[in-house]
DNA sequence: GATTGCCGGATCGTTCAACAATCCTTCAAA
DNA sequence: TTTGAAGGATTGTTGAACGATCCGGCAATC
């Protein structure tokens, strides 16, 4: 290939590339809301009126309900008719849900998820795995955290399947709002860095059926745990979205 | 109980109901959108104008991009950015992918579910395998497939998960769109309805292992199956969405 | 005949203003 | 203390308008 056919080609992807750079401001804002949510700074149980987030994003009421509209479909907000939107405040049935559904895509992923023997994909799960470990030395809590969360993508990346993964990683934002009420970020997790490096081990060593059991396992466990401190958390566990 | 407290429940329940009773206007128009395509009188690759559907259902034009932006998280439609909202058109990539997330829930639920080994459940299955073989006894292919969906649909709620039910019934509404392009209905269910009771009758005497690898290995060969008709298809597999 | 460039039309994404409906809070009356 | 009414806030929806984008058709050029 000469320069002159490498500069043309150079020129045709960049071209390409600037045609999917241009996103909808709804979907800028649903980005920025998101992030919010993600990284805490917007709690569970706030209400975020339309008329405020559009004057302080200088975009109109309806380029924010378009945006909303998305954020709930993620189920990071919910929707109460006439009353607003709220950032989702996961009860305990929310709790088991999503456990029950996890307990069924995380060992299947690793049962019989198309990449489950695949070594980058199973690479990838040990490199999460090393991720914690690594923040857990440092006393990183919040890094273990989310070393967790890439372990648990991870092995739900084992399906071989994108549709799966957004799945997931809607389950595993709602996980992150559940934890926004549990302060004992360290007693959540420590216990689990261990397992996560067990089940990655298993993994490696084509155990699969073990991993699995083990997963389950880990899964239950780790659901009481959780049902438990919330059932003893201040203000009860009353209905999933309160006043304003 | 008196005659007028009974009176006073039931006048009780009433207004409680007619609290719920009101539908937004978009919902209504994505729930009349996604009767539309469900029931194939809206074919994969149409186009929907914002305009024209608006005067068509007597509803403004923003309400109308509200229930169309509903419809595309669900994936029943997709919307290219400045061109317009389209019937989703489920290409040989998207059959695959929708095919290794079904291989990791549908065994999975059977394994790991938390209903797996629930009577009710169980026998929700076995109906739908007897609502199969119902239809397939009086030549009602349409019917068998409906049934078909049904099986599938019971079998992920042995999961005992909501979630995960909704995510199912979005991969099973993407297979009925798949099925929009395939005239030969009972080419692909014939052969499965046999399956779909061995599954069921494996699941009864409780032989949950040999149950989940049976799906496993019958879900592989559908898609295959589903893969090669699709290979074959006139106009060949091109983009997911046509031009206007 | 094939390619390129331009123009017009259609319509999507967004904004704005307005209105009806709903809900919540506050205050006064019983 | 309870009930009812009024006021205010805001949500759900409508309709008009404008800028941006895209596509198709037509004419000019090679």
């Amino acid at each position: 290939m000469t320069d002159a056919n490498a500069a043309v080609q150079d020129a045709l992807a960049s071209l390409a590339a600037s045609r999917t750079v241009v996103v909808p401001a709804a979907e800028r804002v649903a980005d920025r809301i998101r992030a919010e949510v993600a990284e805490a700074r917007l709690r569970v149980g706030a209400r975020l009126p339309e008329q405020a987030l559009g004057a302080a994003l200088q975009v109109s009421r309806n380029t924010v309900r378009e945006a909303l509209s998305q954020l709930v479909a993620e189920r990071v907000l919910i929707r109460v008719p006439n009353r607003g939107v709220f950032v989702a405040q996961p009860e305990a049935d929310d709790i088991r849900d999503v456990y029950s559904a996890r307990l069924v895509i995380e060992p299947g992923a690793i049962r019989y998820g198309a990449r489950a023997a695949d070594p980058a994909a199973l690479s990838a799960v040990r490199a999460a795995y090393r991720e914690g470990r690594g923040a857990a030395e440092v006393g990183d809590w919040t890094g273990v955290a989310a070393a967790n969360q890439h372990f648990h993508r991870d092995v739900v990346a084992l399906a071989g399947s994108p549709r799966l993964e957004r799945e997931m990683g809607r389950l595993l934002a709602e996980m992150r709002l559940v934890f926004q009420r549990m302060p004992q970020v360290r007693e959540f997790h420590e216990p689990y860095l261990d397992r996560n490096g067990e089940i990655a081990a298993m993994l490696t060593d084509g155990h699969v059926e073990k991993a699995a059991d083990e997963l389950a396992r880990y899964l239950v466990a780790a659901r009481d745990q959780l049902l438990d401190a919330y059932a003893r958390l201040p203000g009860g566990t009353g209905p999933a979205t309160p006043g304003r």
